[in-house]
DNA sequence: AAGTGTTTCGAAAACGTTTGCGTGTTGAAA
DNA sequence: TTTCAACACGCAAACGTTTTCGAAACACTT
């Protein structure tokens, strides 16, 4: 059990000072060739490699960003960490992960526990409770001490930083768009509660296609879902009572549990109820039907995420450039849960 | 934008030494009432926080440890993480996430490029690669250099160290037995090659139930997975060729596979074929009909390996402790993909 | 021989902490 | 008035680097 070698100790052993020892290994013009080799060869032998928390307090930078995530057993959160490393790793960056638990006071923990000095930056997605107490002082006081924060998916308007979304909207709006041409007029929408904010952004996307086509918006064909857990007998009243055509739910879990309920009330699957999920995640490819969805790319956005972050980290104190949204495009994956 | 205030400012601006303050801040007895409660109002006032960055380099420890797994976007590996997040958290460590890609190379890079003081100690699974080259070096001089660690799940023999694994051989024994019970003979096999230590387990299991109980080993009836693309049509011979009772799959994405391509086939699962995956994940619980699996918990692997980490990192040099190889028992749950 | 230039190296500061020890001041006891 | 604690604080080293600047040593020119 050797431990690591420093500088000081190859100084000591070649009788030198820890500067020549420093230059030599960098290769600097000022030591002669003959001292140089010698040390070198010494570091060789030694198998020196500078340590990195001594060059981290040395250049104030630690090359290592934080990504902080609601919860990391869920398929979209894992695709864009793998984003975020592919990028980071390329940049020489290493990538600390924190699960904030849908809990805004982990996420203030974690916040404030990193923001000195154990990181270069910020990537994350704001958890649930933060958005319904719609408290982001954390996150102010973090930017204000000059440390950039990058936000994804959901995101909050209150916050100024460079932001990497998809147009939840937009996407909520095709996707409701795509089952109208199908000729569906009873199209219910399975989605969170208004507070998180991808959520409320795809409700109104739902909600604009309809009134775009002149369909009327039924509240009782509205189910916002708040517990994540026992929401089957909500959705199980949902297609018991109405003669739906079709469901749009914004996220795999609400759309593979309306197929299983659908099932089990003997309603065929896609020949009596188009189903369109959101996230293209594992359950909706090897669910049967497959699952048709709103594909969000996770890889692309934690990669975009991971660029806006370096960059500003990296362009010389023009911190004071413009912040940016960047918008991921989706795209309406088409299987077998349509029509 | 008011940068992290320091130590140094703060004894400046109050005109005594920098020991003065942080001793003051610590509550030191040697500090007079007076001048503590007025340094502690002033660190307050500046939102005073310790660098961890110069805490790190003068403890010698930096309270990160790092997990290195081949894949994220692998349900199972994400609830690792998500276990050693756990405790690590409870214990005041943040955990760094690294990804071989199943690499050998990324795999060295990243433990040489982290052994140099980022990190107190490393929690991982070994790399495809690195079980087929068999080649450990980068951790033994890991190991060399005083700093712990723990592998789990994919391990070696060769690499004296902490380990959490399940037992691999047993839990394929059972779940082969458990359809041998229901009274199947022409059982199949679908596993990975043999490097991957965990596929090798568990084909020795399936192997060793079907000796106990007299049935024949048949190699036709064992089909090892090389690639992880373009594997169906190898499972389809499988089923076109032999008249299966069952088949018991080493991991999930086999297993609904399998039952995808019965289904094409006209098969009926369970009704006709039996089906038992491996690895408790998403996919088994929402496909459909719901897969039989043999649950490896990967939270409680996760939490276990961090653990035994942190208690090492925490013991005084009572690092020639005996290491010690820890089994999470694995369970048996029944769905409806077997009768 | 003096001045100039070049080569080669070391001292020291800096990054932000913690802590053992030394020292100056105060007050009281002798 | 001297002596000695007790108290309150500062110095400096240490963690491991990088880098600026100064200095010593030598060679060369005139």
């Amino acid at each position: 059990m050797k431990r690591k070698v420093t500088l000081k100790q190859i100084a000591k052993e070649l009788d030198v000072s820890i500067s020549t020892v420093s230059k030599s290994l960098k290769n600097s013009l000022e030591i002669s060739e003959d001292t140089r080799q010698k040390i070198q060869a010494f570091a060789k032998l030694y198998n020196y490699k500078p340590n990195n928390i001594a060059l981290s307090l040395k250049n104030r930078k630690t090359k290592t960003i934080c990504i902080i995530i609601p919860e990391i057993i869920h398929h979209f959160f894992a695709t864009v960490i793998s984003g975020v490393e592919n990028v980071a790793n390329e940049n020489g960056y290493n990538v600390l992960v924190c699960l904030s638990d849908e809990s805004f006071d982990k996420e203030v923990i974690n916040m404030e526990m990193l923001a000195n000095g154990s990181i270069d930056g910020f990537i994350m997605s704001l958890s649930k409770e933060t958005q319904q107490k719609k408290d982001f002082h954390h996150i102010v006081e973090v930017i204000n001490q000059g440390m950039p924060v990058v936000m994804f998916d959901r995101v909050t308007n209150d916050i100024l930083c460079d932001k990497v979304i998809i147009d939840d909207n937009l996407a909520a709006f095709n996707a409701t768009q795509f089952l109208i041409d199908k000729g569906f007029k009873k199209i219910a929408l399975i989605t969170t509660v208004d507070y998180v904010s991808v959520g409320k952004l795809r409700t109104e996307g739902y909600v604009k296609a309809l009134k775009n086509n002149d369909l009327k918006v039924d509240e009782n064909l509205i189910l916002r879902i708040e517990d994540t857990e026992n929401f089957e007998t909500l959705i199980e009243d949902l297609l018991l009572n109405n003669e739906l055509d079709a469901i749009f739910a914004v996220n795999e879990i609400f759309a593979v549990n309306a197929i299983k309920l659908a099932r089990k009330l003997n309603v065929k699957v896609p020949e009596e109820l188009s189903i369109i999920g959101f996230t293209d995640g594992i359950i909706s490819k090897y669910s049967t039907p497959s699952i048709s969805t709103v594909s969000q790319n996770g890889i692309k956005m934690g990669g975009k995420a991971a660029k806006m972050l370096i960059k500003r980290l990296e362009s010389e104190d023009i911190e004071d450039e413009q912040y940016s949204t960047e918008v991921i495009e989706t795209e309406l994956i088409e299987r077998d849960s349509t029509i």
